[in-house]
RNA sequence: GGAGAAAUGGCAGAGUGGUCGAAUGCGGCAGUCUUGAAAACUGUUGAGGGUCACACCUCCGGGGGUUCGAAUCCCUCUUUCUCCGCCA
């Protein structure tokens, strides 16, 4: 969410930015929000200076039986009769426009950085590097759905049966290799500083606000009714608001976590040949990087979060390539956007396998997240995360990229993990 | 699940109807002293709204109520603690 008083003071850049977005109606919904926050100002006022009469009366009556002199205050108290039904009324229409006014921040998608590229779809995202060998397949190479059935290491039929489509069993050596890579990456982020936490996978209205799922993405996520709880898309979610309503210290920065968690999504609205296999589920794995920075240092963090995931990404041996997204791909909270693909050989497509993106302080302006800088001033801190990693999307660049008649040969760095060299 | 107690500023902790945004201590920051540091002393130190700046307004777990006036009284929710029971 942005800052009202940032849209105020700076119109320009916000509709530059909205524009970049394709955002319809950005004019209209611009103008709206600050006339509203102009109309809730004003009624602040109102109800203000309406509220210091009645304060002032207020004590003038303490004082008043203080000395005895009751009918003076008795007097005073009718005076009162007056205000309180102004500042009723006051009140009301403050709330009234205050919610006006947040429903329409709540409509606002984040400005991008200068160098988000033009653009409205996945088309225009800009390939900013490129790495790894494509390497060239035996005859009769398959899709990993194919190749989870022949070797019997994932079952999408048993995970139909027990919930549904997109619920997979993960059986023997899969189970195995899914818990190798969790683990690898857990190790990863570890050595490179990253602290690591295990949070709830469910969570509550106020953290799916603060970091921007809600009120959004609200048919994207699990909701269990009963409780108002909600199961998590992403560990972006709780880890981010463990901040929520947290003031820092300049020298608590910079803060680094790691999580894994499954994610879940209802993915209402996505068939189709794309979401065969592991390409797209409702229940995953993930291990997720957070950091929190100082504005100064946010765009740093971002280009070291970049390169941790590019490291990995080595080490695995998957060839793969950085996308800077676009005007019209970039999500709703963020600034500016890297998604990393892997290139499926099998399948002959790019596997979206990260995202990392710095919000700025639009997610710490609905969490509240702040410091106080040198000059004693709060003021709102920075918010990155990114997949490090996610796990079926590798898991299926890894079966199709590495299979050969003999089987899947495991990436030398999974091999202690996994305790198998091979999967046949 | 049953019984009881509690929730106040970064922390500890006072405050049971007016002069309380809130004593005091610790911590933080600034200064004096010192070659420097420590100690001691002095000052300062919550958040949000509003204003050019003041004024002013709101916030004592959340919500509602009583009252001219609520941290303080009432209702309700949540959370925490203690004891008992049950269970991993």
């Amino acid at each position: 969410m942005l800052q009202v008083a940032y849209i105020r003071e700076n119109k320009e850049t916000v509709l530059k930015g909205l524009a970049k977005r394709n955002l319809k109606n950005a004019d209209e919904l611009v103008e709206k929000t600050i006339t509203a926050d102009e109309e809730r100002r004003s009624i602040q006022t109102q109800l203000d200076s309406i509220l210091a009469e009645s304060n002032k009366i207020s004590k003038d009556i303490g004082q008043l039986f203080k000395s005895g002199e009751r009918q003076k205050a008795e007097i005073l108290k009718q005076k009162t009769v007056q205000l309180k039904e102004q500042s009723k009324i006051l009140t009301e229409n403050l709330q009234n426009k205050a919610n006006e006014l947040q429903e329409l921040l709540y409509l606002i998608p984040n400005i991008p950085n200068e160098i988000v590229p033009a653009g409205s779809s996945e088309e225009d995202n800009l390939t900013v590097f490129e790495e790894g060998k494509v390497p060239v397949l035996y005859q009769g190479a398959l899709p990993h759905w194919e190749l989870a059935k022949k070797y019997d290491i994932i079952d999408f039929e048993l995970g139909n049966k027990i919930t549904g489509a997109g619920f997979p069993v993960y059986k023997g050596k899969g189970a195995k290799l899914q818990r190798a890579l969790i683990n690898y990456f857990l190790d990863k982020n570890s050595e490179a500083g990253y602290n690591e936490v295990q949070v709830p996978h469910l969570v509550n209205e106020a953290s799916g606000i603060g970091t921007g799922q809600l009120p959004d993405k609200e048919g994207q996520m699990y909701h269990d009714a009963q409780d108002n709880l909600y199961l998590i898309p992403t560990a972006e979610v709780p880890v981010t608001n463990i901040f929520r309503d947290v003031i820092l210290k300049e020298d608590e920065f910079p803060i680094l976590k790691t999580a894994y968690t499954p994610c879940f999504r209802r993915e209402a609205g996505s068939y189709g040949a794309h979401v065969r296999g592991l390409n797209r589920l409702h229940q995953f794995d993930k291990v997720e990087i957070v950091r929190v920075e100082h504005p100064t240092k946010s765009y740093e963090a971002l280009d070291s979060m970049v390169n941790h995931v590019k490291e990995i990404l080595r080490e695995l041996n998957l060839p793969y390539r950085i996308l800077r997204l676009c005007g019209g791909d970039i999500g709703f909270t963020s600034a500016l956007t890297y998604d990393f693909e892997v290139f499926s050989t099998a399948q002959d497509r790019w596997l979206e396998i990260s995202s990392v993106s710095n919000f700025e302080t639009f997610q710490a302006n609905r969490l509240k997240l702040r410091f106080k800088n040198s000059d004693g001033k709060t003021e709102l801190a920075h918010t990155l995360n990114g997949s490090s990693l996610a796990l079926p999307r590798v898991m299926a660049g890894l079966l199709e990229n590495c299979q050969t008649p003999e089987g899947i040969k495991i990436p030398e760095v999974l091999v202690k993990y996994c305790g198998f060299e091979i999967i046949n």
